[in-house]
Formats: C-alpha cells, sequence, structure tokens
DNA sequence: ACCTGAACACCGTTCAAGT
DNA sequence: ACCTGAACACCGTTCAAGT
C-alpha cells in the first residue's frame, strides 16, 4: 500500500491547498451562494484562492464549464440523498423536491439549469425521473415524452423561482414581493385579464413548494389518466403490490420492437 | 378632427424617424432575430438607429426593459392570432403551439421568458391558458396550481428550446447536434443511466414540436383525471355540449367564499 | 424635452513570460 | 506542468453638456 500510494504522496507535499478543479468550483459555489449570481466572476475567485485569474482558468477553460461544475455538484448531492426503496411515484416526488430544495438553497442552481440544456445536472434529473416511469405503468414508447414533460416542468420551475430569489432578497420579502404582486394582478382590467384578476388572492399566500409539488402530482395524475398513451390499465398512481420493486437494468433496456 | 389631431400633426412634423419607443423595439427585434441574443447591445443598436447610445436609454431604462418589451411584443401578436371560438383543450394547444413556433422563430424570447418572472409576455401565456380552466371543468381551487404547471412547462422548454438554438445554428445542424448528443447518451454506462441509454435513439429522431405537444396533452390528461382534485367527474378532455362557451367575465370573477 | 459622446467601472478571455 | 499578470476587446450605465 505505501508503495501504491506514492503519486498521492507526491501531491501531498506540495502546499496543501494546492489548486486543483475541486477546490475552484467548491469555491465557485461558496461565492455564488453569498454573492449571489453576479458575484461568481473569475477576479473575485482568483481573490479568494490567493491566487491569478489566469491560474484558475489553466484548470476550467470557460465560465460555462464552471457554472456546469457547481451545478451538478449541487444537483448531484441533492438527488444522491433522496430515499430509495420507495414506490416509482413517491421516487419521482422525491427527487422533484430534492431539487426545488436545491433551487432552495442555492437559487444561482435554478437559473443555470435552465440556461444550458442537457448539461450534466439536467441528466442527472431526467435519469432520476424517467428511470421510474417503467415501474410507473407508461409503455415503452410514452416514456421519452412524459420524462421529457416532468423535466420541462421542473426547469420552468427552476428558472422562474431563481429569478423571484434574484430579485428579492430572501424570505420576509417573499411576502411584500407577493403582496405587491398580487395587488397588481387585482389592478388588472377584468375584462382584459379575468384568469390573473380572479385568482390573485391565491397568489398572494400561495406556497411555492407546495404548488410545485401538485405540478408535479399533476403530470403524474396524467400519466395513468384514461386517454393518455399506457393510460386507464387498472394502474392507479401506485402501483398494484408486487410490481414496485425497481427493475434492474437488463429488464429496462429490453427492446420493445 | 382636423383640430383634434393638433398633436400628432406636430410630432409628424418632426424628422420621419423620429426616435421612439416603438422604433427602438423594432430595431432590437431585428437585432436579435439577425445577429442573435448577444447581437443586442446598446451600441449596436445605436448604430442602427444612426444616433448615441445615450438617447436610446433616455427612451428605454435599462437592457431588461427593452427585452421585456421585445419579448412581450413577439409574444403579444403571436398569442392574438390563435383561432378563438375553439373547446378549451384546443384553444390551450393553440396558446401552447403559438409559443412554441414564437421561440422557435426568435430563440431569443425563450430565453428572455424564462429569465423574469411574470414579465408582461409571461403573464399573457399565463392568461391565456388559464382562462380556459374553468370551461375544461377544473375547479376553483386547482385552476392557479393547474395554470402555474402549464406555464412552468411551456417556460421550461422555452428556455431548453432557445438554448439549443443558442448552441446551434439553425435547421439542418439539429440532425447534427441531436444524433452526437444521442451518441453521448448511448455511450453513458447502462448501469448508471439506464433511461438516457435506453431512449438515446428516440432521443435522435424526435420531433421538438411534437413533444412538447405530447407534453401538453399529457397535463392535460392530468386534470381531467381520476385522483387529481376535480378530476373524475364525468366530464373528459372535451366538455359536455352547453358548456364550452367561455363565461363571462363576471361569471368567472364570482368569488369562491 | 430630447440628444450627444466621453468617462466609469466593470467583464471574460488571451497569452507571452516566468518557475 | 502549473502559475503570473498585463493587455485586449468588449460590456451596461452614468452624466455633464449641448440644442
Amino acid at each position: 500500500m505505501a508503495k501504491t500510494t506514492r503519486s498521492s504522496e507526491r501531491s501531498s507535499q506540495r502546499r496543501v491547498d494546492a489548486l486543483t478543479r475541486e477546490r475552484i468550483v467548491e469555491a465557485a459555489i461558496d461565492l455564488l451562494d453569498s454573492q449571489g449570481e453576479g458575484g461568481l466572476t473569475f477576479r473575485a475567485l482568483a481573490a479568494r484562492l490567493e491566487t491569478g485569474h489566469g491560474a484558475i482558468q489553466w484548470h476550467i477553460a470557460n465560465k460555462n464549464e464552471l457554472l456546469q461544475a457547481a451545478a451538478d455538484a449541487v444537483i448531484s448531492s441533492a438527488v444522491t440523498g433522496v430515499a430509495d426503496g420507495v414506490t416509482p411515484p413517491e421516487r419521482i416526488r422525491g427527487i422533484a423536491l430534492a431539487v426545488f430544495d436545491a433551487i432552495d438553497a442555492h437559487p444561482w442552481v435554478g437559473t443555470e439549469l435552465s440556461r444550458e440544456p442537457w448539461q450534466p445536472a439536467v441528466l442527472r434529473i431526467f435519469e432520476g425521473v424517467g428511470g421510474q416511469l417503467h415501474a410507473l405503468g407508461v409503455p415503452q414508447g410514452a416514456r421519452f415524452d412524459a420524462a421529457s414533460t416532468l423535466l420541462n416542468f421542473i426547469l420552468g420551475l427552476a428558472g422562474q423561482y431563481a429569478a423571484g430569489a434574484r430579485l428579492i432578497g430572501h424570505a420576509t420579502d417573499r411576502q411584500a414581493f407577493l403582496a405587491d404582486l398580487a395587488a397588481r394582478w387585482s389592478d388588472l382590467d377584468p375584462a382584459r385579464y379575468p384568469f390573473a384578476h380572479q385568482v390573485a388572492p391565491q397568489l398572494r399566500d400561495h406556497d411555492d413548494r407546495e404548488q410545485f409539488l401538485a405540478g408535479v402530482d399533476l403530470i403524474l395524475a396524467g400519466m395513468t389518466a384514461p386517454g393518455y398513451p399506457g393510460g386507464g390499465v387498472p394502474c392507479p398512481i401506485r402501483p398494484a403490490e408486487g410490481t414496485t420493486k425497481t427493475p434492474d437494468a437488463s429488464a429496462v433496456n429490453t427492446p420493445s420492437a
């Protein structure tokens, strides 16, 4: 063992705070959390890591790569923590809520997710929800569309929620922000905006997290509804006992043709 | 009439190409369409309008306001063109597709919609879909959540689709882009990413517009599914005859308490 | 009221030069 | 291989000064 760790020994003989990709991403997350989305610049990052900004760009090519790496670190740890061994709809809800809570804690993640398609973090979410559709009873031909629907809903909320957080500071300001927005909706011409005018009171008092979960449930309900492909089968939101076990990879990958 | 048009006569006596908010927004849209999202700068706009960039910022305070105005102009004209007098689900589909097509023609609109919550353009979409929910049979208490779900789905796709368009040039490149992405999904470790690995072929051949419509239909199906509030009532996607007329504003605004 | 253009305070990225 | 720091080519925004 002493022999095999030669290279890691050598790296540990450098300055303890050697500049690594990992440390850069970590510092970027700290900076984004504490200073907001505008707070991440190569110069600020360089100051925090006590180096030049050119040094950072030797490890990470550009800002896009840095943001994707930071978002993936947050989403990866959020999705990994979701309880396993529950029913498929429960797992989908769990993943969705984990993403929501991650964005709530790190609003810049929401901006980043909705900014770049199919970045690693987005793929994780797609896989997380898509992997449950087989066990949920959605037929092979409809799974891609169904997963895409859930993903786009999650990303849509991610963007909106992040934008809201960007606008207001946090928590307490939210009440005032919603009250102000609800007042503006209430003042809208009922002839031109009857719906917005009508739901203004609900806007003021609603809980984003609950509304998000309601959206997930609505889409889950649609997947098993009569009229949707694969819907109408004797499989309500909760699958029949005995089918809740997550199928192994080989079963999932059985070609459908 | 000659007397009442005095002020408009006076303004028409100015240079024909007087700098107005309208002309600025129009030029901004042209610039965004032709040069892409990065093409809109106050300097480029000033050059095109043959003035200084300070002059523009006298009419429009900042870039955010300019982008919102441009997006609203596009969405407004798109939503206005949707056929009236059809069934509620048909109208929701029509509005959703109008938004999709507008983003397809002006990808920067997708970026802008997903960037800022409750800007005028977003409110138009929200009203457009939300206004159909009553006639669709969604009970009062569930309408806000339902409209929000549809809206977030649309905005999620808006952001992703715009990001895709930002990445690739247009049309023909799309085939290559999807083929490349599908190949990468296919190469993913089936043990870690079974779902993405499995749907890779579908990703390569899918049509974004059809998938978008499938998502709208899935959510519509959920609204009338058993298990969802108001679902299970004898009201399939198409409401019973005689209830399809859009209720007038006073009926819609009846307080529910 | 409307427009000008210089000045300010930033950005991300590049790159020759060092160790 | 890894890091430095100056230089480049931009931004949006502000603002005293004009007409």
